[in-house]
DNA sequence: CCACAAGTGGCAGAGACTGACAGATCAGGC
DNA sequence: GCCTGATCTGTCAGTCTCTGCCACTTGTGG
């Protein structure tokens, strides 16, 4: 998951990783201490840079658990647009979701320990719901010209924000729960309670 | 809409007026300059008191345009278990939204402003997302109640914040229309868009 | 080797929010 | 009318997040 920076170069990478590190260790000390009783100047201590550097990397101290917002919503955008166009608009957005659930590189227990902090705190959780707005922007439009008929412009929000309820609903449960179910089997459940009848 | 403060005594009257004294010059403030050009202390001078006091009525600066989350969230909920159990459940919840907009007692030209404002900040908007996430936690079980089958929770979880973002939406929609069309129109045709077959 | 870009740290400051304390204000009993 | 106690308010001091700004260091490419 590299980030937006531009692709080439060594200094890109050292970039990525600090990023990374400075992630690491700020959600094991908001594991442990909670996310409220950790300060900026505690993380940076424990990482070994300045604050300053810290909101660097991250604007806000929340981003240091949501990690980069853009760049997965624009991988979902991609997924949803290469799926054929025939295709019923549920199921495309379902293998969308799927296909960034089994991307490679995501780290599992940090990514559940992630989860299950974002859960706990609700600044965090307002942080990551405007994370689902940005996606939202993403992929409204694409769903929008598949669908027909009138108002497809707000048919195809109300689509796409339910099934990133979906998408959420699952991976809270799939934190909270330990690991008897894959995140993808849930994902699928949830998308089926509302599809009743399809 | 009385607030949370007991209801008997002059002492409530009063509290509740400056509350709503508060709300409605920081809404007028804010949708001059923009959320994020007016500070607390603007707001407390222009309604003539400290900064303190204003964080008093509300703990956040977001709160200010929000307004008290629990209070429809339990309307909400007292006429979802007032309907009819066999009932489906959308047609249960959509029935519930449509109450809420129904209430008298809101001013409608104060109501669409503040929903403008939420729409045009991502910290108002997540702020506000999160209000959804508790009165989410006050309709599931219910919902859950009336489902059959397995899963029942994570099902109960899906439709209700699927149905959220359906009564998200249609008031974005309401605010940013220029009245041409009623809430509950919108709200009706953003509920469409998820029962295609139904 | 040298110029230049990029990264870093320290500093100062704005703004949101909190706790503590003292004074003002009002309800209800005498 | 007046006292007592509860409630409300303002002031002050303080923490924490986040942002410019500037000087310094460190790599990168010519």
């Amino acid at each position: 998951m590299s980030e937006v920076t531009k692709p080439g170069g060594t200094r890109a990478i050292a970039r990525d990783a600090v990023r990374a590190r400075i992630s690491e260790v700020a959600v094991d000390l908001f594991d442990e201490h909670g996310f409220d009783n950790v300060t900026v100047e505690q993380i940076a201590a424990a990482v070994g840079v300045s604050p300053r550097s810290v909101h660097r990397y991250f604007p806000a101290k929340e981003d240091t658990v949501i990690g980069d917002p853009a760049g997965w919503g624009e991988h979902v955008r991609d997924q949803l647009v290469a799926r054929p166009s025939d295709e019923p608009i549920w199921d495309a957005l379902l293998a969308s979701y799927e296909a960034l659930l089994a991307t490679p590189g995501r780290n599992e227990a940090q990514g559940r320990k992630a989860m299950r902090i974002l859960g706990s705190t609700p600044a965090l959780r307002a942080r990551n719901l405007e994370k689902h707005l940005l996606w939202a922007h993403l992929l409204t439009p694409i769903v929008a010209e598949r669908l027909e008929g009138d108002h497809r412009g707000l048919r195809a929000e109300a689509i796409v924000q339910a099934s990133l309820a979906c998408f959420d609903i699952a991976l809270t449960a799939w934190a909270e729960a330990d690991a008897v179910e894959s995140s993808v089997e849930l994902l699928r459940r949830s998308f089926g309670a509302l599809q009743p009848t399809a």
